[in-house]
RNA sequence: GGGCGCGUAGCUCAGUUGGCAGAGCAACUGGCUUUUAACCAGUAGGUCCCAGGUUCGAGCCCUGGCGCGCUCACCA
């Protein structure tokens, strides 16, 4: 047992075993989800099917309100809460066992479903077996857990003592059985490809490095899934998609966890604007499917995702904001310099970063911005008529960007040119070798293509209206907690250094 | 990584100018058969995040560290 573990209940689990009961029996009891029971108990005018009948329910109970000779508290599941009514005179010889009863323990309870005099559905009890015994206190009743730290090490406990987190995390599931089924419907295969990558690519970003034994070569956790789903475009799959854990060894922030789900999809015959298309389409589906209407607020900010979004260049939107033609790259110079951004980076990157400062915030959407210089996309196909500018867009809400597709490029020679710009330019977040194996993909011919990615997380944040990505992630990175004699041994105090 | 803030009972939080460590909930004892944050009476519960320092005296002031949050940087 560790600290938590409560003395008082040390002691009842004690006396049980001492009774000869087991506080964790083998076998758990399949009782009817309480959401069901409180539907079939109706209300004491209007009576639902199942009152009078016997009735068993399974789960947590999370309070105990002791009269003497009866005992209420309600008894939690998957589904809600309903009452338990533990009376003297219908647990004759289970009474005297109540006193072993913790806030917290799992039970079974079997009786009568019916209300009390002010008309709550309650199953009273003829019958109960306690199913788990919890040894470590439940928070505080009203509150809940607050401490937002505590909610994330201790989700295990947040799950069930805290209001709406289990609801946040059944949308979330939702959500990405909707997508399933929005996808499947329209011919997509969802398919698994490497987690563990031998080479860097399809985004840019840190790696997270490991080593495989078997191989004896260091390996990346993917950061993108995108360059091995398009080589399956050349496979000829046509339509794929993945739900995609992806690892970027980069900073937490509200909107970033360094392992996040993306969603990505390719296919064939697509470009950029069919993207757009399924892209608003699924939102739009998304928001009915969970809220039935498609107006939601998150963040205080009132959002419609009805299709079709506005579609809005970025050009366009960079000579609003900013001032600057897209193509005037002395102008663009200036400007970073005016807002004190760093002015010697390659023109695109420029462009972007002045995006980045001056646009970004002002796009409450949804959005799409389309057609992003060609510099900063080195996986798309350029626009016929300007070979500056890449068929690609983002999608964005709240200034928060939620997606990012193109027309992908699928020229080989192109391609290897792109991957070695890359390469040759050493910035720390490109890929340190041409990728030739995904250039030998492309020259096996790979048919015309439309791709996307949306952050799941980020998402879902909006659909279900939290502010933090870590309130969507059941398990939000968090520094590994060690004891203090530990934290002393790795960080010597500066006086004995 | 920088800045700001927070860390006190199992949980949620007070803590005055630096002067005996507090409340509610949970627990324990007693009472109560219709409450739903039940109620009433009583009891017990503390490494005030850690390590130093200043001081007659530190939860409070100072230094360092640990953890978390916000924010900035980062995140095509």
């Amino acid at each position: 047992m560790t600290e938590i573990a409560q003395d008082d209940r040390l002691a009842k689990l004690a006396q049980l075993r001492a009774e000869g009961l087991d506080p964790y029996p083998p076998r758990g009891v399949a009782g009817t989800p309480v959401e069901e029971l409180r539907a079939a108990a109706g209300t004491p005018d209007e009576p639902g099917p199942r009152v009078g009948e016997r009735v068993t329910a399974a789960g947590r109970l999370v309070g105990l309100r002791d009269f003497g000779k009866l005992i209420f508290a309600p008894l939690q599941d998957r589904t809600g809460r309903i009452q338990v009514g533990l009376q003297k005179n219908r647990l004759s010889e289970w009474w005297p066992r109540r006193k072993h009863l913790d806030g917290g323990d799992l039970v079974a309870v079997s009786g009568e479903l019916g209300h009390t005099q002010k008309g709550e559905p309650t199953i009273w009890a003829d019958e109960v077996q306690l199913l788990s015994k919890a040894v470590a206190a439940p928070p505080e009743k009203w509150h809940g857990l607050v401490d937002v730290e505590q909610r994330y090490r201790r989700r295990y406990v947040d799950l069930w003592a805290s209001e709406g987190v289990r609801e946040v995390f059944q949308a979330r599931s939702r959500v990405l059985s909707l997508v399933r089924r929005f996808l499947e419907d329209q011919g997509y295969l969802e398919v698994e490809t490497p987690i563990l990558h031998p080479i860097v690519g399809g985004a840019a970003a840190r790696p997270f490095v490991t080593h495989y034994n078997a191989l004896d070569a260091d390996f990346y956790l993917r950061i993108a899934p995108e360059l091995y789903l398009k080589r399956l475009i050349v496979g000829g799959l046509e339509r794929v998609f993945e739900i995609a854990r992806n690892f970027r060894n980069e900073g937490l922030s509200r909107r970033h966890n360094p392992e996040f789900t993306m969603l990505e999809l390719y296919e064939a015959q697509a470009d950029y604007r069919r993207m757009m298309e399924i892209t608003e389409q699924l939102m739009e589906h998304l928001a009915l499917e969970l809220h039935g209407q498609t107006t939601l607020t998150w963040r205080g900010e009132q959002y419609d995702l009805k299709a079709p979004f506005a579609r809005l260049s970025y050009a366009d939107l960079l000579r609003e904001h900013a001032g600057v033609d897209l193509a005037d790259e002395a102008a663009l110079r200036a400007k970073a310099r005016e807002l004190g951004l760093d002015a010697d980076m390659p023109a695109g990157k420029l462009a972007h970063e002045l995006f980045e400062e001056t646009v970004e915030p002002h796009l409450h959407g949804p959005c799409f911005v389309v057609d992003y210089p060609v510099a900063i996309s080195p996986l798309a196909k350029v626009k016929p008529d300007d070979p500056t500018v890449a068929e690609r867009f983002e999608v964005y809400l709240g200034g928060m960007e939620l997606g990012n597709a193109f027309t992908e490029l699928n020229d080989p020679a192109e391609q290897e040119r792109r991957f070695a710009e890359q390469v040759a330019s050493l910035d720390p977040e490109a890929p340190g070798e041409v990728d030739v194996d995904y250039v030998q993909a492309l020259e096996y011919g790979m048919p015309p293509a439309g791709g996307l990615g949306i952050g799941i997380d980020r998402l879902v944040m909006v659909l279900t209206g939290q502010d933090s990505i870590r309130d969507v992630l059941l398990f939000p990175a968090l520094r590994p907690q060690r004891g203090d004699a530990a934290a002393q041994e790795a960080e010597p105090a500066a006086d004995e250094a």
